[in-house]
DNA sequence: AAGGAAATTGAAATTCATTTTCAATATAAA
DNA sequence: TTTATATTGAAAATGAATTTCAATTTCCTT
């Protein structure tokens, strides 16, 4: 277990406290398998991951654990085209929007400071408050292309 | 029935014809009344409209009316936060996108020629072929603001 | 017009992800 | 320990959307 996981188990640890939460194996394990995979998971896909192992832990307990990340800012959750709820984690206060290729499902993350203060200037046009955005190109990426 | 209107509905006639669907009452009324409102709607929503006034048109049929206009080319399907499909009418090869209130629920639509620009620039950054795209401001309006 | 193949309809059943319920169990503070 | 409170997993419920199916319509073809 890396020092940067430790560290976010840590803070999860804090925040449940703090809320009044318990510390449970369950969740233990669920974060830990949810933190290692640097992926986009969905409840199903990290079930499946834990279950392997854990054969005792529900779909239910990571479902719940999920939101529990996401809630404690471990983790947030997305929504791409298949309308799946899929959870990443988040690493400090850093931002990024998605390619998604059509055909191989790969997900592409991006970053762009233009496209930030586009943002801005838009909704000062609408006289409109942004809090959140959703940006996300579909298309095909340079494998699936050729 | 404005000229607009009555013109879509001739073109769906003709998909519908080219492809082999036949019309029906339901059909029509269906799209009259989607077409009428220039809304966001959902195939409930839109069910709940059609049905004061035709209490013999089911909803499944809804559903599936909604689904043929976008196959023709006449309505777009949009998912926002809330996850449900919505439908609107599409006027010409125009794109827009949206900013959406957190709290009233108000979309406001807008068109961006920078945006578009910039989604080119970060899909060759990427060697990804761009085919769709989705942008979507959250935050609050002018009104709720307040 | 009438006949008939093929499409459409509405109700009910089904799907699928997610949430809720609830009795049994685990946690942590005293 | 004791005890109040939170958590768990299985099963049931939810809710949007789709599928199924028998009855009805549409729209060619005679
Ligand atoms: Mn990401
Ligand atoms: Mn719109
Ligand atoms: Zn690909
Ligand atoms: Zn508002």
């Amino acid at each position: 277990m890396t020092k940067e996981i430790s560290e976010k188990k840590e803070r999860l640890k804090t925040f449940m406290k703090q809320k009044g939460f318990k510390s449970t194996r369950q969740r233990d394990i669920i974060a830990s398998e949810f933190l290692n995979c640097e992926d986009h998971v969905t409840a199903e896909e990290l079930y499946k991951k834990v279950s392997r192992r854990h054969k005792d832990i529900g779909s239910t307990t990571v479902y719940r654990t999920l939101k529990l990340l996401a809630e404690s800012g471990l983790a947030t959750a997305r929504v791409f085209a298949d309308q799946l709820t899929r959870y990443e984690p988040v690493s400090e206060d850093e931002h990024h929007d998605h390619l998604i290729c059509l055909d191989c499902g790969s997900i592409i993350e991006f970053e762009d400071p233009k496209l930030e203060r586009l943002q801005e200037r838009i909704a000062s046009d609408f006289r409109f408050h942004i809090v959140d955005h959703k940006v996300e190109f579909y298309g095909y990426c340079w494998d699936c292309k050729k």
